[in-house]
DNA sequence: GTGTTGACCCCAA
DNA sequence: TTTGGGGCCAACA
């Protein structure tokens, strides 16, 4: 995203230019309930298609981050909840994504393919 | 400065 | 089918 490096709006590139971390939770908040998507989806988005380990780092931010972001909507590729450790408890994610309506046995999202949600698609 | 470690993913064998 | 290795790069020690 271009912006003009001599303007005199500085509050206008701020904005425009966002760290990477803020838009990965800016994609991780448009997941719908209920629904989920992976890092690498997320990093592909971004257009950094390889740095899916970045997404995952960026997760691990998100608790001291101001904004809400819905981590437990980001699993791994296989629908496996790689993330639940870096909660309270180790069943929290799993309880999140339940009250949302998934079923998870294992650590692993039942009919995964049909709660993906590709942020590709929203973009 | 260097070295290691990950909420990852892809591909070759 | 299951592995192992390479790429990636911020965060930490």
């Amino acid at each position: 995203m271009n912006y003009n490096v001599t303007s005199n709006e500085p509050v206008f590139c701020f904005i425009m230019e966002k760290d990477f971390y803020s838009q990965v939770y800016e994609i991780v908040s448009l997941i719908p309930k209920g629904k989920v998507t992976t890092y690498g989806a997320i990093a592909k988005a971004l257009g950094v298609a390889r740095s899916s380990r970045l997404v995952g780092t960026a997760m691990v931010n998100s608790h001291s981050s101001k904004l809400n972001v819905p981590a437990h909507r980001v699993v791994n590729r296989n629908g496996l909840l790689t993330g639940k450790h870096h909660y309270e408890t180790s069943t929290q994610m799993m309880e999140l994504l339940e009250q949302e309506g998934l079923k998870v046995i294992n650590d692993q999202i039942q009919d995964f393919h049909k709660a993906f949600w590709d942020p590709l698609n929203e973009i």
